[in-house]
DNA sequence: AAATAGTTAATAATGATTCTAAATTGTATG
DNA sequence: CATACAATTTAGAATCATTATTAACTATTT
């Protein structure tokens, strides 16, 4: 679990201004025993019931948008109201639970190698998600 | 390419009164000689060119709904501010050209086949989509 | 300590999608 | 065909996640 020094010094090589309210979401994301997806309104729920401090909607989506472009974060495509992210940002795929509307990662091990056999002139590859959905079996 | 009477009876059988609207849409999406992806909005605007009757935004998304209920269409799974269809049912996968926010399919025969082994307890597998995002190479 | 650029926060704006309720239409029935 | 009734369409309002705006605040540099 780093310490709130380490967040400082992260955010600063990130030329990101370690402000109080990025310090406290650094901790809400990455001091947990384990990786996690979440949505905006998932994240801002965390912050009131762990903060002593409230941060404005407008900065908890400033902030985990300037995450995710550093690499902090990963962003997951799902069709859904609300946009899903990661904190997980190893190379890793995802179930999809239609009944919870909650992400479960599906590690590289747990599927055969994906390999694209295929590709589009003048275009690279720039990531390659499987999503599965999956639903209660009735 | 179907005529206006097979479009009829494709409704009814399915329980959709065949009305005006429908039969549009119908013509609009399965009258092409491809398969192809498209928005809401999209899709509207080709309406407005081909039609000499206008049709309600309600109604392009009521339709396009139930067509997707009764497996007519696939929706397809990015982030996006923007909900994507495709008029290409069967089984396949997709590139998402970031630049030009367009899909392009990715057949099974484009890449090595998909083999889920882990699984969710008590939970079914409904669908394996892969989105492959590219972007210009420069 | 002052200057400056970066950041926050309240609030407004946006835009895709869904909802509402009244008018219209398709279909079954006599 | 005429009538009845449920299904559908429609315009417009409402919703809601996200983004934009901008004045106040803050971290950093000088
Ligand atoms: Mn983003
Ligand atoms: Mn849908
Ligand atoms: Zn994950
Ligand atoms: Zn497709």
């Amino acid at each position: 679990m780093p310490s709130s020094i380490e967040y400082i010094e992260k955010l600063r090589k990130s030329n990101l201004r370690p402000t109080k309210q990025r310090i406290k979401i650094c901790e809400v994301l990455f001091n947990a025993d384990k990786t996690f997806h979440f949505t905006i309104s998932d994240l801002a729920k965390m912050i009131e019931v762990n903060a002593n401090q409230k941060i404005s909607l407008a900065t908890v989506y400033n902030t985990i948008h300037a995450f995710e472009k550093k690499g902090y974060l990963k962003e997951i495509a799902i069709n859904s109201s609300q946009t899903y992210f990661d904190t997980n940002t190893s190379n890793h795929h995802h179930f999809f639970d239609e009944k919870e509307k909650e992400l479960i990662d599906l590690e590289n091990d747990g599927l055969d190698p994906i390999n694209i056999k295929k590709n589009i002139p003048g275009k690279i590859i720039k990531s390659v998600e499987v999503l599965v959905k999956v639903d209660v079996d009735k």
